[in-house]
RNA sequence: GGUUCGUUAGUCUAGAGGCCUAUGACGUCUGCCUGUCACGCAGAAGACCACGGGUUCGAAUCCCGUACGAACCGCCA
């Protein structure tokens, strides 16, 4: 058995023999004596092979190759002061190699895994597993696992109980897609895959848990990003007798923990903010708070406008905000803002006006058109100085914060005012309970059905105003996890379900045996979900999900390495009742 | 469902209508070397430029389509 870390052997262990195991990281041949990196997970020793010590095996050692896995036994000495490497850990020592076995023969690799190359990422998917023996996937997978560890001592230490929950599961078409199982037991029908454990863990509280937790994975079938695979895992929690102040406070101490376990970082108590505050400032339910530049309100300032454009954008329900990019008008050209006109098109912008200011004027196209009242009041509102620019959105809410939100984070990143070494951490609360789907013409939840409204007569008398029980834990301009508190009253539960316009047919097809349970002594209880992918993603300082996933999926959420998914075999499909009808789907 | 970008030896990469019989590095192979650490030195092999069509006297290079990968919009209670 292994018994040593190859990268932690230092001066003090030396004089003693010893075995150790692992890959080939890099071979240098000198003739007489071979030098071979030999690399473990935690890092990497070199051993010499020296032709007058080594009399039986040194032919041996003459054929090792990039990759190949041996096991050498050899006695520990220390570098001549001259031959140090100061650049590894274990450069003051070496191996002086007495016996080579080599335990698994490598062909050439289709990458080098010793250099820091990036490979394209179709072939480093296809080779996982050597993708994974790079150091950055060893860390990150490492950084991975110790999360993973001190958020288990941290729930177990207050008295959280891991309780594991169905893969298969009952769909409930609200949500995201469901990924479906057929049964074959019972023929036409299908399991849905957890898109998350909500409803099982809501029926532990009131099956009498009273603390759960779960290190659960959950599956959308939803369209993949930089930040989201269909597959992916949550820290699940629910509490009893807890509510929102007391969830928020024990996560926030969990994520304290967990920072100061695994990185030695204390954090700072996260800021709070509500929903539509966010909104208003930074054009996101996510903001990143790393850096300045907020969203200014020009709503006000061009109602009465002699300028048509904005005027009846504002009197037809829409807002004006701008960005002032300060001390930055001359870096942008004019061909620079038409870009960034196309970057927020994408977001549903019909435009954007903007206006620079220098020599103490107003330049840009608006300039000419906008009242000079209306300038001075923006110059002293926004406190506009020489070289400052003002990029204006006027248009639905929803597409002002989405595009000036975006365009902030953009400008950010390409005038490097985001400090990469911060982590900062806030609570988004008072989400609107409802949000209106235009494709579908109704409200939809915008946490889930279950979610406690701040007024529960709200909901029907306004609902685009009601807001609910739910908060959202947010760290650099991502969302890390959310929760809320949960319904526990099966008659409030309806009253929600009615402003939804679910019909009782759909409540008791889709949630019949959930609402069955609140009849029965239901305790209140509240809870969260933290994606652990992400969490890992932004404490090893990656920007993408499947850094920090040891098999992760393509954008077309697809496994480069089994080729999952695939066909299945005529007798699978006809064991299940399928018929496939690819018509519409292959040509 | 949509927009955009990419695909050149095993890997990364140069290449902008004739200079391409395609550049360089790493890797591979052969030989030399007893103190290297991205070892060095000498030499060799390795690419019908993703695939299919088109434009052109001429295409790795321009156009269209397909496949695959990526970023984003929609979507993600």
């Amino acid at each position: 058995m292994k018994k040593y870390n190859n990268g932690e052997f230092r001066t003090k262990d030396v004089g003693l023999q010893y075995t150790v195991y692992g890959w080939v990281n890099k071979r240098r041949d000198m003739g007489g004596v071979i030098f071979v990196d030999l690399r473990d997970r935690s890092g990497f020793l070199q051993v010499v092979f020296n032709r007058e010590y080594l009399k039986n095996n040194f032919e041996l050692a003459e054929e090792l190759r990039n990759e190949y896995c041996i096991k050498v036994t050899g006695k520990l000495i220390n570098r001549t002061p001259d031959m140090v490497n100061p650049k590894i850990p274990t450069g003051e020592v070496e191996l002086m190699v007495e016996d080579l076995e080599i335990l698994g023969e490598a062909e050439p690799v289709p990458f080098n895994i010793y250099d820091d190359q990036e490979v394209s990422e179709n072939i480093a998917l296809k080779y996982r597993y050597l993708d994974l023996r790079r150091e950055k996937l060893q860390k990150n997978i490492i950084l991975r696992a110790k999360i993973t560890q001190a958020v288990r001592n941290f729930l177990n230490a207050n008295s959280f109980l891991e309780i594991e929950t169905p893969i298969l599961c009952k769909s409930t078409p609200e949500g995201a897609r469901d990924y479906v199982v057929p049964s074959r037991i019972n023929p036409g029908s299908f399991y849905a895959l957890p898109q998350s454990p909500q409803i099982f863990k809501q029926l532990l509280m009131v099956g009498g848990f009273e603390r759960y937790f779960q290190i659960a994975k959950c599956f959308r079938d939803e369209d993949l990003r930089a930040d989201r695979q269909p597959e992916f895992t949550q820290i699940d929690i629910e509490m009893s007798f807890a509510n929102d102040e007391d969830v928020m406070n024990l996560v926030e101490e969990m994520l304290k923990k967990v920072f100061w376990d695994v990185k030695g970082i204390k954090l700072n108590d996260f800021p709070r903010i509500t929903w539509q505050e966010a909104m208003n400032k930074y054009g996101s339910d996510k903001p990143d708070t790393r850096f300045e530049m907020y969203l200014n309100d020009l709503t006000d300032l061009f109602i009465d406008t002699n300028m048509n454009v904005f005027r009846t954008a504002i009197e037809n329900g829409g807002i004006a905000k701008c960005l002032v990019v300060k001390n930055n008008g001359a870096h942008y050209s004019r061909s620079d803002i038409e870009h960034m006109v196309d970057f927020v098109k994408v977001y549903g912008a019909k435009g954007m006006a903007w206006l620079k200011y220098d020599d103490d004027k107003f330049t840009g196209v608006i300039a000419k058109n906008l009242e000079e009242e209306k300038l001075n009041l923006m110059k002293e509102q926004l406190n506009i100085e020489n070289n400052d620019l003002i990029l204006i959105l006027v248009d639905k809410p929803s597409i002002v914060y989405a595009a000036l939100g975006a365009l902030r984070l953009k400008i950010a990143q390409e005038l490097d005012l985001i400090p990469k070494d911060k982590f900062n951490f806030l609570w988004v609360v008072d989400f609107p309970m409802f949000e209106y789907s235009e494709t579908e013409g109704r409200y939809k939840a915008t946490h889930h059905p279950f979610t406690m409204p701040r007024n529960i007569d709200e909901i029907e008398t306004a609902p685009e105003k009601a807001l609910s029980v739910a908060y959202d834990v947010v760290l650099n301009g991502y969302e890390l996890g959310g929760g809320s508190v949960r319904i526990h009253d099966p008659k409030m539960q309806k009253r929600v379900f009615d402003a939804l316009g679910l019909t009782d047919e759909d409540i008791k097809n889709k949630f019949g045996f959930f609402i069955e349970a609140f009849k029965y002594g239901a305790p209140p209880h509240a809870g969260l979900a933290i994606g652990l992918e992400r969490f890992t993603m932004l404490m090893s300082g990656t920007d993408n999900i499947k850094d920090v996933i040891a098999f992760p999926k393509t954008q077309s959420a697809s496994d480069l390495m089994s080729e999952a998914p695939s066909e299945i075999t005529k007798e699978q499909l006809k064991e299940l009742g399928i018929k496939l009808d690819l018509e519409d789907k292959v040509k």
